[in-house]
RNA sequence: UGGGGCGUAGCCAAGCGGUAAGGCAGCGGACUUUGGAUCCGCCAUCCGUAGGUUCGAAUCCUACCGCCCCAGCCA
């Protein structure tokens, strides 16, 4: 190993820093992550952040990381959740190779690991209750008392921890703890629990254990079976580092890891926090865990968001150890940066209203040329028909056209897109005053969109032909929380969810070819955003999901309008 | 009040003793067959505060202030 061969990635950031010092100075040959779920609920874009992160890592320095399961809680750990975790890293972009681990794959292992700190007088088998072991923790500011346990003779340990695993012991009868000091500044050295009692089914060792590691316990020497160089986690472990290297100091582990924290992500407008999802699944407060609406990597799946879009917006944000709150404006930056490249342009009209081009002939359809991508040129175009009865967008028009209102109103001219000027020439309306219909005519010379003569219309609008379009749901979706900052200034938590976050417009069309839109794919409906088919969409009924709206300029100068006028 | 961290623009974030990158948002303007996209310009005399060291400090030192995390047999 040449010791500058370390490669230097584009990005840079502490951690980088840190793996290419350590390349460079030799203390690793080569550089090992690994991406650490536990499997008790479903990935949102927050891990998204660390699996970028360690997988990037490992990539840009010609390393591995390993997928591992932290599965050693089973009253909260499901396959489920293992099988999504694994879809979701997998559409990520991201590749483990053979390097499929599970914390449970070392239990033996770790079993033989306590039974050496207990031969060292460095574990005991603890009798206290939960609730004695918490008062004798003592607090922030006064230190704990000893267990009147903590002196147990070795052999007498070795005996009572044989057989909390043999299950002679009921749930939380006993405990295995680490002997370390009791008056440390740090909470996690007075004598931390390494082993609790849990008659469980365990998702994959099922019935074969009863007492489980905890955590502090299975972490670092997991890390060191695997050969992990560098374990990054999130800033709430700092506290446990300590701990976590007095385990690899005092065990004859295969390696040394090392752990590195970083600040989690959080992002406006929504929460990511595994706990809270779980409940606003499970209080119905959305469908599911691949509700639209919801940060997890199923959720913004379903919703549309390209992965490569996570990978920029993860890029985006950058890896520091300041807290911090990232605007959700940013993500869905990178959504709209990333499915402007890519995604076809389709026509839908989500509110229509009905036109009619007197001067076309009552049984004409022709077939307009449309651009399916107007920056990829390789994308190609479609033919859309044209007729005599559309459907063009209720916003589109305005019967006394506000001040910098310029699409359709009466008398005026705009262009249907790819296809032709019209002008309105008439309004009707139903007994209640509503409009109902527009009476239009064309201009024959100006197929395609442009004028021969030159002159110029200020506005280009989607259209349908209403005989051909077909009729789908669209799903509207906004910010879960109304609230930047969910549940801050005492607020409860719930009380921040908007009730507007999802709408359903059932009255919407789309063209022909929208049919055949796969699901997976999101495209864009020309002005509107982009939305892609929800897996409930059906073809006898198509049903769309709003991904994002485009940036819309008018509708910021009718928000700034109301606003000025309050 | 114990221990561990963090404070650079509205929001992220570079910066590692030589005179404040970049992105998002915002604001102007150009262009436009998506009011999209694209393009151009503006947006920190200042880096939590106060001292000190130095020719020179966001970077070093001291003190103070503010915020976050830790008292699960969760991870």
């Amino acid at each position: 190993m040449k010791p500058d061969s370390a490669p230097t990635p584009e990005r840079s950031d502490f951690l980088r820093e840190i793996v290419a010092a350590d390349l460079v100075a030799g203390r690793h040959d080569s550089v090992v992550t690994r991406f650490p779920p536990e499997p008790n609920g479903y990935l949102h874009i927050g891990h998204a952040k660390s699996i970028c992160l360690n997988f990037g890592i490992a990539a840009e320095f010609g390393g591995r990381c390993h997928l591992r399961f932290d599965d050693t809680n089973p009253c909260k750990e499901e396959q489920e959740y293992i099988d999504s975790i694994q879809t979701d890293v997998r559409w990520l972009g991201f590749d483990w190779a053979e390097h499929l681990y599970y914390a449970s794959d070392y239990f033996e292992q770790l079993y033989e690991w306590a039974v050496h700190l207990i031969k060292n007088g460095k574990a005991y088998v603890d009798d206290l209750s939960a609730d004695d072991i918490r008062t004798h923790r003592g607090t922030l500011t006064e230190p704990g008392i000893e267990s009147p346990w903590r002196e147990r003779t070795a052999d007498e340990n070795l005996d009572l921890f044989a057989r909390m695993r043999a299950g002679e012991f009921p749930n939380g009868s006993r405990v295995l703890r680490a002997k370390i000091d009791m008056t440390s500044g740090n909470i996690n050295f007075r004598d931390p629990v390494m082993y609790r009692i849990l008659h469980a089914e365990h998702p994959r060792t099922g019935s074969t254990w009863c007492i489980y590691p905890s955590y502090d316990f299975a972490h670092g020497q997991s890390d060191a079976i695997e050969g992990i160089t560098h374990s990054i986690c999130t800033l709430e472990f700092q506290d446990h580092r300590p701990l976590y290297d007095w385990f690899i100091e005092n065990l004859p582990v295969p390696s040394t890891p090392h752990q590195y924290e970083f600040a989690r992500l959080n992002i406006t407008h929504t929460v990511l926090s595994k706990r809270v999802l779980l409940r606003l699944v499970n209080e119905g407060h959305v469908h599911g865990w691949d509700d639209p609406r919801m940060p997890t990597l199923s959720g913004i799946r379903r919703r549309g968001f390209p992965a490569d879009g996570i990978r920029d917006f993860a890029a985006m944000v950058g890896v520091a150890r300041a807290d911090s709150v990232v605007e959700i404006e940013m993500l869905e930056h990178a959504v709209r940066d990333a499915l402007n490249r890519t995604a076809l342009r389709r026509f839908g009209v989500l509110n229509p209203l009905k036109v009619v081009i007197d001067n076309f002939p009552e049984d004409r359809v022709e077939q307009v040329e449309v651009p399916n991508n107007p920056e990829d040129e390789s994308a190609g175009t479609r033919a859309v028909p044209f007729a005599r009865e559309l459907w063009i967008e209720r916003d589109d028009f305005m019967e006394e056209p506000a001040a910098k209102f310029f699409r359709l109103a009466p008398g005026r001219e705009v262009r249907l897109r790819s296809a032709y000027f019209v002008t309105c020439t008439d309004v009707v309306k139903d007994d209640r005053g509503e409009v109902i219909e527009l009476r239009c005519t064309y201009d024959p010379d100006t197929r395609g969109g442009s004028s021969p003569d030159g002159r110029k219309v200020k506005a280009t609008l989607h259209w349908l032909s209403a005989g051909h379009a077909l009729p789908a749901e669209i799903r509207l979706y906004d910010h879960l929380f109304a609230s930047a900052h969910p549940g801050s200034g005492g607020r409860d938590l719930f009380d921040d969810l908007d009730p507007a976050s999802e709408t359903i417009l059932t009255g919407a069309f789309v063209e022909p070819s929208a049919a055949d839109i796969e699901i997976g794919q999101t495209v864009q409906f020309e002005r509107l955003g982009y939305f892609c088919p929800d897996s409930d969409s059906s073809p006898a009924a198509l049903v769309f999901n709003r991904t994002l709206t485009l940036k819309d300029t008018w509708a910021k100068l009718q928000a700034q309008g109301r606003h000025d006028s309050l």
